[in-house]
RNA sequence: GCGGGCGUGGCGGAAUGGCAGACGCGCCAGACUUAGGAUCUGGUGCCGCAAGGCGUAUGAGUUCAAGUCUCUUCGCCCGCACCA
């Protein structure tokens, strides 16, 4: 047996060349075994190199991937490049180099890291989203969107981060900052290309029901996407045609809506110029609320703000009262009609309005009151002051009102959703160009599909403009382009994709990844989709995963793939803290470079570390001593050879040990209770050791365990039993439920719930033997003390409790 | 404000309603050592010499039995946020 010193960095290299010479972690091409697609986030290759967050997850499916192909599954466990992005455009700029070329360099960093880490990715299936033959088939899935009306140009105001100079998504926005930088935002009317992803709404709240996402993402997903059900109901203007359309989801109330609000962008506005008696007043609070950012119509003003239209009045379809109407920036134009009905004695915004400018509140739900508080109880309230409502529960009212309008002509029932469409311009360079030219005459037209892709042109500069145009707009020899429809005078699109864009499909791309004629085959997508398990962070629920959701089920729609959604399962990891517990950062200076942590106590020890911290979907922080803790258990590890007896079996005073750690590690790899797992490896090991000797049977059962953690060491250690095939083609082992069994059990004794003491008892001892055979045990008989017993609980396996 | 989650030793954390604190870190003592940031042995929730008592943020409740279930209060975290 060897007697060498654990030495990580050489058994790592050693392991590392063998699996890429055996082509080990290759997805196997024929479709006969069952497959398994593990998938993880693919990395955006950033200048500073992988941090400790990207191996947890990593690790997390690497275990899973590797326990499949022990089980006899083809599994995909891929890899790639997130590669487009600002910050690695903003470093080229800086540093006056190509953005290509710093892309390449990072990835060539972030490879060799992964590499390190030993995780059984099929580095064969890479993908590049700045590589053209990829992002050919993302202008690709683009062009079929604009064909199916799915992507559309608007003015629009949109998120401008000002540092970035550049256009946000709603999801971009962070507290009012720019995500990614920080920088100020503010709203910045451009024309932008736009994705109706709102056209999706319900297939993507639908589609929810039928995967096993964790529920805190499921539910993130539905409150984003907001879906309320409620009326739509007309007012006539006293003395116009117009009306003003509004949505509620309380029309119940309808007979206390006292006032109107108009949005100050809402286009009646302009529309009732003429009429309205202060339009001086009126336009220049337009003309302030069109100042602010959303920043501060939201969260630095819940103080309501807001002008009457002098002059215009609205009458109550209801009660056909005239009512006031006003425009005030807690209205928005983005969502229902931009107009409201305020009920102030039933939602707490109309009710703060109200009391601010003296107008009228008029309770129709009893149960509250009203000139105190806005009462907004749905679940209680009866319906007063509203004529045929009277007297009838709130869920009743909000029905029998939406019947009365619309027999009315005044109202129909409709479902609103707070997601909106999703802005899609970019206006820099290092992104995928849009593949569209806009002809004078024919408008926007699509590039041809065999002249895709549409590949970045070299600029001189890569400078984002104040003015709001992509850098590629200066390229004039690029811009021009002739209509492929008329062949008139035409220019290119010079606004890029968002990051987004390429991510959205990646996972599609892996299952064929070199296809020059399709994004993949069908045949292939038939296999391996959809994704078996998708692990990837929280922060990404809103953005990439709602995105991807979009994409997939639009291609299912033309029928570009087999299955509605794309990932069958999602789970989520916590982020890795500083030692501080406060977020890891440069400016922090709490940062751990993987790189440190595998040159001191090698890769196996780190990836054991990052799963045994602590709960895998919690977040903790970093302690480089408990990484210490975990190389340590390794040397224990290494040093059980010195212990090997020859024998192959298992030792009989281990095997039931044994069993049940097969049992509890295989069972807690698949909840991803990793931090357990490793904990009952190591009481294993402690068993080993107070064992004083073991054999190569038991060893190989604690290496086949440990294998999908620390697969080097494990490998190292099989190789030197002599047991054949690395262990990574081995079979995963079963644990034999009888092998389990001990045959007598310690088990508590307590006396009114309270623990006194403990016998040892037949482990299959049923209720009823120890009804009948534990008031005599000599123990029991000295804990009671003589007292009777008035009622006795046998818990098999685990205890006894009397009552006295 | 709305929605979700969480409060357990000095620390990270274990615990299908059934022996609270597994496993690890740290710490204490000892062994082996020229040496120890190596290794091994023992100890380590709190109070107490002990017997014993007290302990899972708080207060109540359900139960033979509560960290776990119900309600209260306090605190922390995450998401959304004037979405009508």
């Amino acid at each position: 047996m060897q007697n060498q010193t654990y030495n990580p960095a050489s058994v790592e290299a050693k392991w590392q060349r063998v699996w890429a010479e055996q082509g080990a972690f290759r997805a196997e091409a024929s479709h006969s075994k069952p497959k398994f697609y593990g998938l993880i986030e693919f990395p955006y290759p950033s200048g500073a190199g992988l941090h400790v967050g990207h191996p947890r997850s990593n690790t997390a499916m690497d275990i899973i991937a590797r326990k499949r192909r022990r089980q006899g599954y083809n599994v995909l466990y891929p890899i790639g490049w997130d590669a487009f992005g600002l910050p690695t455009e903003n470093y080229a700029i800086k540093n006056h180099v190509h953005p290509r070329a710093v892309t390449q360099e990072n990835i060539a960093r972030f490879r060799s890291q992964l590499e390190a880490l030993g995780f059984s990715f099929d580095w064969s299936r890479q993908v590049d989203t700045t590589d053209p033959a990829y992002y050919k088939w993302t202008q690709w899935i683009f062009l079929r969107m604009f064909e199916k009306g799915l992507a559309y140009k608007a003015e629009m105001p949109v998120n401008w981060c000002v540092s970035c100079k550049c256009g946000l998504a709603n999801e971009e926005v962070v507290d009012g900052v720019c995500e990614r930088c920080g920088g100020e935002v503010v709203r910045r009317v451009k024309s932008q290309w736009m994705l109706r992803i709102t056209d999706y709404a319900q297939k993507l709240l639908d589609g929810l029901d039928t995967v096993d996402f964790i529920d805190k993402v499921k539910l993130q997903q539905r409150n984003w996407i907001g879906r309320s059900e409620g009326a739509e109901v007309d007012f006539a203007l006293e003395g116009s045609p117009e009306t003003i359309r509004v949505y509620t989801t309380r029309p119940d109330t309808l007979f206390g809506a006292t006032y109107m609000v108009l949005s100050p962008e809402h286009p009646l506005v302009d529309g009732l110029a003429g009429r309205i008696q202060n339009a001086d007043e009126v336009a220049a609070y337009r003309v302030a609320a069109s100042r602010k950012s959303d920043f501060e119509r939201t969260e630095l003003a819940k103080d309501k703000t807001g002008v009457p239209l002098a002059g215009i009045r609205a009458i109550n379809p209801a009660t056909g009262a005239p009512i006031p109407v006003w425009i005030s920036d807690y209205v928005l134009v983005t969502y229902g009609t931009g107009a409201i009905m305020a009920v102030p004695a039933h939602d707490t915004r109309d009710w703060a309005f109200a009391k601010k400018f003296g107008l009228p509140i008029v309770e129709v739900v009893a149960g509250g009151d009203v000139q105190a508080a806005a009462y907004t109880d749905v679940a209680d309230g009866v319906l007063v002051n509203s004529g045929f409502l009277d007297g009838l529960r709130v869920a009743e009212a909000k029905a029998r009102m939406t019947g009365w309008l619309a027999e009315k002509g005044l109202g129909q029932r409709k479902v609103n959703y707070k997601l909106r469409d999703w802005v899609f311009s970019r206006q820099r360079y290092w992104g995928e160009p849009i593949p569209l030219v806009r002809c004078e005459h024919c408008g926007w037209v699509a590039v041809p599909e065999d002249q895709l892709p549409v590949e970045l042109p070299d600029v001189a500069r890569y400078e984002p403009t104040d003015s709001g145009e992509s850098p590629l707009a200066a390229m004039t020899d690029w811009v021009r382009a002739a209509c492929p429809k008329c062949g008139g005078p035409a220019q290119r699109e010079t606004d890029t994709m968002p990051q987004w864009a390429g991510s959205s499909w990646y996972f599609l791309r892996y299952a064929d990844p070199h296809n020059p004629d399709m994004l993949a085959a069908l045949r292939e997508l038939q296999y391996w989709l959809p994704v078996d398990w998708y692990n990837g962070g929280m922060e990404h629920t809103t953005l990439h995963l709602l995105y991807s959701r979009f994409w997939h089920r639009f291609l299912y729609d033309i029928g570009a793939v087999p299955c509605p959604e794309p990932y069958r399962k999602r789970t989520s990891h916590g982020m890795i803290l500083g030692a501080n517990g406060e977020k890891m950062s440069k400016s922090r200076g709490n940062v751990i470079n993987p790189d440190d942590i595998v040159a001191e106590l090698g890769a196996d020890a780190f990836r054991l570390y990052e799963m045994f911290m602590g709960a895998f979907d919690q977040p903790i922080p970093w302690s480089t001593q408990g990484a210490r803790g975990c190389r340590r258990f390794l040397d224990r590890v290494w040093r059980l050879a010195d212990m090997l007896q020859p024998a192959d079996g298992l030792s009989p005073a281990l095997a039931p040990a044994i069993h049940a750690a097969i049992k509890k590690v295989s069972e807690d790899y698949e909840r991803m209770k990793f931090n357990t797992a490793i904990a009952a490896m190591m009481s294993l090991v402690n068993d080993f050791y107070a064992a004083g000797s073991i054999t190569k049977g038991d060893l190989a059962a604690l290496l086949h365990l440990l294998n999908p953690v620390a697969p080097h060491i494990t490998e190292e250690l099989w190789q030197s039993l002599g047991l054949g095939r690395p262990l990574y083609a081995q079979p995963w082992p079963a644990w034999d439920e009888a092998a389990l069994a001990r045959d007598t059990v310690e088990i508590a004794v307590q006396i009114g719930g309270k623990v006194r003491g403990r016998i040892q008892v037949p482990a299959d001892m049923t209720a009823e033997q120890a009804a009948a055979e534990l008031p005599g045990h000599p123990r029991v008989l000295e804990l009671l003390g003589g007292k009777p017993i008035r009622k006795l609980i046998f818990v098999p396996g685990r205890l006894l409790n009397l009552v006295v």
